[in-house]
DNA sequence: CTTTGTATGTTAATCGTGATAACATTTAAA
DNA sequence: TTTAAATGTTATCACGATTAACATACAAAG
């Protein structure tokens, strides 16, 4: 004769709890939050979010995840409208990665924060690793076709243009950008760093 | 007759205060640090702190100055050894800044947290553009000399020369230039960056 | 079916930490 | 001196992360 409401076991806990916690971050902006937070959006207490997580911490992991797979959606999407191994597909990229930065400010925050235990680092390395990959074959194939001499520095350049997209998302991200040069525009840096470093004429 | 040892008033606590907590951050490696563990080093009650900074995070950003004069000591020092302008001299500061990134991992940390209020912020992004203007002025020294036509570019060029150094110090920061390229080095990545961003032949 | 163990929730309690309140001691100015 | 302002001290709070102790549901085994 119940009806059934608010069984006493969640049923899906651990994934909406992550569900729940991307949310809040995203809505408030910063991911600053706290596990009673978290509890009371999913509509359970505090402690039985400890049946899934070691602790905070492995829940933020759990979100950073996420964010890695919205920083690939970005990327996928980047990609669709380009053809592979051109200018314009390295130009994609690094567009994607900006806008990441700026539209997700709190996940992008969040991902390069490092805690957690050596397990978890691993498993994120794992995932930066894996996007960074996409920028690798971009450039690969790019030097193959434009730059064949140059082709077994991929992996240098690569890494060097990731930085650099790194250091401009990083720091329109603080804010400061703006406060080295007021008219900072962080796509056309990006692209002005692309071209001087794969050596190539605006 | 009295001794006289450890007096009611401490007489410059503010000041011993930050060192203190500068002290703490450098030997455990985190500015995760506690208002309690301060006190304790200073030898003063928690709450005694509170007469002088607003709340714990004041005084990070206390610190967080002694970090920017820190850096600009290490700024300061690589330029004794170079002619002006340069590029040796543009070198020189990357060098530096990627040097204090991985010396004092955590006051490098702590510097691009951005946390306080409105004030302090503003007094930290007058920091920041201090430190910025130095490279700013090498660059546009070194442009005036070598690539006359390329001077008023300087800003630009400075501007995004420093977010390289900065993707590069902060990938490098978090192992993740190992984890790209496991021969990384961040110096050679940065030189390679400045010359293609200078537009100079290697 | 029932029994029973495991998974998963709940409420109560602990503990660390930032912050404030209320009170004490110095110093310095009137 | 007397008094006010600074600067310390010892309670105390509030909050948030855990953990403890107990409760309920589900699922496998007899």
């Amino acid at each position: 004769m119940n009806q059934s409401v608010t069984p006493y076991h969640h049923g899906d806990l651990r994934n909406c709890a992550i569900i729940a916690a991307a949310e809040l971050i995203e809505s408030i902006g910063s991911y600053d939050i706290t596990i009673a937070q978290v509890a009371k959006r999913v509509g359970v207490s505090s402690p039985a979010l400890y049946r899934h997580f070691k602790d905070k911490d492995a829940l933020l992991t759990a979100v950073r995840e996420l964010a890695h797979i919205g920083i690939m959606e970005y990327t996928t999407d980047a990609q669709d409208s380009v053809a592979p191994g051109t200018l314009a597909h390295i130009d994609a990229l690094g567009s994607a990665y900006l806008r990441f930065a700026m539209d997700k400010k709190a996940f992008f925050g969040l991902m390069w924060e490092n805690h957690g235990d050596a397990d978890e680092r691993r498993a994120e390395a794992r995932a930066k690793r894996t996007g960074f990959q996409v920028l690798h074959e971009a450039i690969e194939l790019y030097l193959r076709k434009q730059r064949p001499d140059s082709v077994e520095t991929s992996l240098q350049t690569a890494t060097l243009l990731w930085s650099a997209a790194h250091g401009i998302a990083t720091l329109q991200h603080n804010r400061l950008l703006d406060t080295f040069d007021k008219d900072a525009d962080a796509e056309a840096m990006l692209r002005t760093a692309s071209r001087a470093i794969l050596n190539v004429n605006i």
